[in-house]
DNA sequence: TTGTAGGCGTTATCAA
DNA sequence: TTGATAACGCCTACAA
């Protein structure tokens, strides 16, 4: 045990209390204070008087030097494409929340979106002995996410699934929904509905041009691909994709964006256009509840349960830390929630 | 050492090499090894045979054991007051970035914007034996970053000062971004110059203010306090300020808006409305090029050095953990950048 | 230059 | 129920 005495304030810090010192407090072994800690059988008298010593000094188990002997550091690994993306960094926000509670760390790393900062990282991760890892993955490379699970460390796929990876995984039904918010528009009598899509080669924009394509199909309609806008999830290609749709010969009557930023963008060029919403355009967007709600008219939008991604996620690998292997490999598909306002509107035949 | 083998994918995975491995490929007794690692003096013959061992059998440190001898987790905390803002996220993808280049794993912790949050977050960062922290501190409670410094854990603050804290500091010079802005805006001849803060016990919202109205001092100019307008950072507000500024009697020609989210908002109210930038009203915003670029006319704005400021206060924090005390404490004070476009006009007299 | 031995703070085994 | 005692993987005097 170490003693600071800060003289000039007048305050005593301690630092470092082992169970040793517990244990000389109390005038018991190390071995019983230990089992106490760890639930063990103490008589009840014991019980009190170590209770007594340890709130008196103060003591905390020292995490390091049991890790070492558990093999356990009660550290998480969370990894995400970007930590400049609310989406993601809401849905760290939620699992922050959950696992802490439990007493275990996360270590946040984002690789950029970059693959090969995707592994090094995921190394790192590794290499500072987490206990789980929940990702969202951006590399098909099931090589090495298979070799983490292959070191018995449970893995939790988040937003983006991979193909041949046996793994636990929390995904989003984008399919359908893209599909729902296509077909209501569809009802509505539009027959030429636009779509900003993300990149081809993330798992969540294939997923949601998908469903727009099914939709169209379900409802024998054929797809204009020239309708078909591909953008990179950012601002500025929102703003760009949907001027190019609305200076289209035969523009689109609506349009559906599909994450948040391009829906920003979007809107960015609609209000700075002399066309409105819903007169000239029905508007669909993705993601953001609050932004919805500013714009006027209140904008139509297909909500993910960001919330409920991170319970899932969280407890979904708590479980397995807690070594329950039951029903694995475990896929949960969340709906999206489609909210319809004043920015959509009925087509005349 | 452990090995495992998986016999259905004919694959051998070796966990926990340690240097009583190595040691024992090597030829040599642990000490020899360790000494190795950390750079002892080995005879040159000796070297390349541990080298070589090491590479066989993929030995890396336990960093945990390491930590238990010496009192070291190569690992920081970060907190910060919400992961849901783009602004608080960008800096610590910065200050990660760098970190663990060095081989520091970050342990991100976010408050919620919550007093009480933060002080069991930080107890927490103290309880994991972090070997520094950066914080974007909210309460003033010096009490408990005192606290933690008193434990001898470097600590260094961004984006708001705390009084009374003996304590690195990495800050940004809100008080001239705002007196710069509204200077410009004086200079081309606006009398009436509206300003959107934010929350006041923030910090950065103080010192915006601030700079707002000692530009006005400065120009012998009164304050008319109906401009100013206090909001809370939030998209909401920035939306509601703004409308509220121009159905004014007397609206600003002017306005300022400080920080993202509320420009964002900001900027949705003036699309809505009837009212034109520059022509009717003069705008500069806060924070985020990327959005400044897409509206048109392009935005006016004020930006922080995000990267700055994460380079700095991980820099810092490095220097501290290498053991340097230099100029302690050191308060860092970056400068922002105005960045005028179109958004901003001349006013005849 | 190398190795032996003790210790970091826990947990776990096995007698007592 | 309790308490020696031996790990866990590494570092570090000190001795060889």
């Amino acid at each position: 045990m170490n003693i600071e005495l800060n003289v000039s304030r007048m305050k005593v810090i301690i630092i470092s209390v082992t169970m040793k010192d517990v244990a000389r407090k109390a005038g018991l072994s190390i071995a019983t204070i230990s089992k106490y800690i760890n639930g063990g059988n103490v008589l009840k008298e014991n019980r009190v008087i170590i209770d007594k010593a340890i709130k008196e000094l103060g003591f905390e188990v020292n995490e390091i030097a049991r890790g070492l002997k558990t093999n356990k550091t009660m550290t998480v690994g969370l990894l995400i494409p970007s930590l400049e993306n609310i989406f993601f960094t809401s849905i760290l926000s939620n699992i922050e929340s959950i696992l802490i509670d439990k007493g275990y760390s996360t270590i946040i790393c984002d690789y950029k979106e970059d693959k090969s900062l995707e592994k090094q990282k995921l190394d790192f991760l590794v290499k500072k002995m987490v206990d789980g890892i929940v990702t969202m993955p951006m590399g098909c490379d099931l090589e090495i996410i298979n070799s983490v699970i292959g070191r018995n460390i449970p893995v939790v796929l988040i937003d983006r699934a991979l193909k041949g990876v046996d793994c636990d995984a929390v995904l989003v039904d984008n399919l359908n929904a893209s599909y729902n918010a296509v077909e209501q528009l569809i009802i509505l009598g539009h027959k030429r509905i636009g779509i900003i899509c993300g990149p081809d080669d993330i798992y969540t924009a294939q997923e949601r041009l998908r469903g727009y394509e099914r939709v169209h199909e379900d409802y024998a309609m054929t797809v204009d691909h020239k309708l078909v806008k591909k953008g990179d999830y950012q601002i500025e290609s929102g703003y760009r994709l949907l001027l190019e749709l609305i200076k289209m010969k035969e523009p689109p009557t609506a349009v559906l964006v599909t994450n948040y930023e391009m829906t920003l963008g979007a809107i960015m060029a609609i209000n700075e256009s002399d066309i409105k919403i819903p007169d000239d355009i029905s508007f669909i967007g993705f993601d953001n509840l609050q932004l919805a709600k500013v714009v006027k008219p209140p904008l139509s939008i297909v909500i993910q349960p960001v919330k409920q991604i991170g319970e899932v996620a969280a407890n979904m690998l708590l479980k397995r830390l807690r070594g329950d292997g039951s029903s694995f490999p475990s896929m949960v598909r969340l709906k999206t929630e489609l909210i319809l306002k004043d920015s959509v509107r009925k087509i005349g035949d």
